[in-house]
DNA sequence: TTGTAAGCGTTATCAA
DNA sequence: TTGATAACGCTTACAA
């Protein structure tokens, strides 16, 4: 892109002005002048630049998206959900992934200098840096954690759910638990599933940490803790865990549900597929994406000034993993 | 972020020339100078705006991706090398998803102007945009298609590996396959792969359309494919597609790999934990990403001018899923 | 209905 | 060593 407005406008015989005008339907323009500047404008393959505009606007049109990875589909799921609504929007997508990264803060102050607002998971954005958004005004949403005064929260619901899944467990007759998940971060979803699920079960369950949400670090967290004990059921902060520790129980030669009941949560599409099929708490993936993009256009575009704080609601999924259920279909 | 270098000038008492110089350090800042503008700085919290910067610079200083959607690992997998490479570069990321979306052309030229280089999956861009895109000189690098005058392309090795492949199962004693990949688009990545494996296997193998790379379409046109006939091996596009004709196996009640051999491509980290583990072509799908990113550099920094046109090699992993071996060793 | 000109926030050239 | 000032490419009052 190269032709700027100037050249249009000489061409077409006018002022830049009208070239604005009849590019972006404000004012008015004469049919007969309208149609010579798109005239030229087509002969120059004229695109307005982003930067001019942008800078003339006041705004980047665009959102930024803070995460961790994007190693298995939580976290894919709700980016596509938010990158989708935004280009419905009108608005570009720039991501930052975090994981293993260093100077996360230099990282996400200049990604904040290139949008209108941020989607950012949990913590992953160091706190002073958040302070320091909230503070300027940085239309800002948070998935998956604790509120923030100040800044939008979207997530979906996790004590409750977890209580159901402990109770459900519960009703299979099972009296030792352990819980494995990623290390606890106060506030955090994973953090209120955990709780959930203690408030419950109280002291028959013990959590276990994992490296990261991943399939693999859930394979060595559960081989390390079944040879260690055995518990009757093992429940895990997310599918990718869960999938881990099923692949650990076969390893060890544990049927799953019989010797091993497993539970997961998200219900990505690998949970339907595992065998035996993950019970396990569905969440709204790409809605909390998509939600996320628009509660963001509604803070940037003015539609609302007040935060707003919510909670999408999830369903317990019974499948075979956790035990056996009379009337369960086959596979 | 609302603070100019204006006001930094003013409280400081000196010129906003002066100020850019001590921040960029660029032409000489005598030291007490320096130490007020700094003060300024550190008091005002000033920030240079990015678009400001932008704009007098003449560079984004980031880079767009665009790719068909994020389900599987692989796309995911090469965007993590690639933004995590732009990062290292101090270029920011914005991502297109293409799929399901209508107007893609103009999606891919707005993300052109918002970006210095564009990676591009495939055939995901329309021809027209790249080749005008290709005119205005645009630094453009493409994965997983066939070389594009003009621009660079970055690839793994299709054919080779495709034979290979194939000539293992022939050593397998196999005699009737069948291909199951999603469309065939001429001159992509997964095109090679079944022109490759139809080389050696020629009239014994049969192609069969899935809809997308994905377990769950694998695993239907799998479903369909082998209640009509029974091919002895499976040679799959990609391990999604493979993993979900293991689960069409499995519940058609079909032994892999005593009744049904089953091969991917990718390895993608289910691969190996696949039940059989999947006899997969390995891909450095990270290295790819991360080389892009590194290719578009040169390209935008005017360090290189010439298209590169880069193939890395694959391996073949043997595993399972493609019938018994006899040095095989335990799970 | 159209044009002039003042921003928008930087960088960088050229004098001083 | 510093300061004016001209780009950079657009939008948008305000005048005409």
């Amino acid at each position: 892109m190269d032709v700027t407005i100037y050249e249009v406008a000489q061409r077409a015989g006018v002022s830049i002005a009208t070239v604005s005008r009849t590019l972006r339907g404000t004012g008015p323009v004469a049919s007969k002048t309208r149609e010579k500047v798109l005239k030229a404008v087509e002969e120059l393959n004229f695109t307005p630049s982003r930067l001019g505009v942008s800078l003339a606007e006041g705004r980047h049109a665009a959102n930024g998206i803070v995460f961790p990875s994007l190693s298995g589909p939580y976290y894919t799921e709700v980016l596509l959900g938010y990158e989708e609504v935004a280009a419905e929007l009108g608005r570009s997508v720039l991501i930052l992934s975090t994981a293993g990264r260093t100077r996360v803060r230099d990282l996400v102050k200049d990604l904040a200098g290139r949008v209108d607002g941020l989607l950012i998971f949990g913590h992953t954005a160091p706190d002073d840096v958040v302070t320091e958004l909230v503070q300027v005004g940085m239309p800002l949403v948070f998935v998956s954690r604790e509120p923030l005064a100040g800044a939008d929260t979207l997530r979906s619901e996790n004590t409750a759910s977890a209580r159901l899944l402990a109770g459900h467990l519960l009703e299979h007759g099972y009296e030792h638990f352990a819980y494995l998940g990623a290390p606890l971060v106060s506030g955090d979803d994973v953090d209120e599933r955990w709780q959930g699920v203690r408030s419950v079960l109280g002291g028959a369950i013990e959590a276990v940490a994992t490296g990261q949400y991943t399939v693999e670090d859930g394979y060595d967290a559960a081989l390390r803790l079944l040879r260690r004990q055995r518990p009757q059921a093992l429940v895990c902060s997310d599918d990718e865990v869960a999938l881990g520790a099923l692949l650990a129980a076969e390893e060890l030669g544990l049927a799953v549900p019989d010797d091993l009941a497993v539970t997961g949560w998200d219900d990505i599409m690998a949970a339907r597929h595992a065998r035996p099929a993950l019970t396990t708490i569905r969440q709204p993936m790409r809605e909390l994406g998509a939600r996320a993009a628009r509660a963001l256009d509604e803070l940037i575009t003015g539609a609302r000034s007040t935060p707003n704080h919510l909670t999408l609601t999830t369903e317990l999924v019974i499948r075979a993993s956790c035990g056996i259920h009379p009337q369960e279909e086959p596979p």
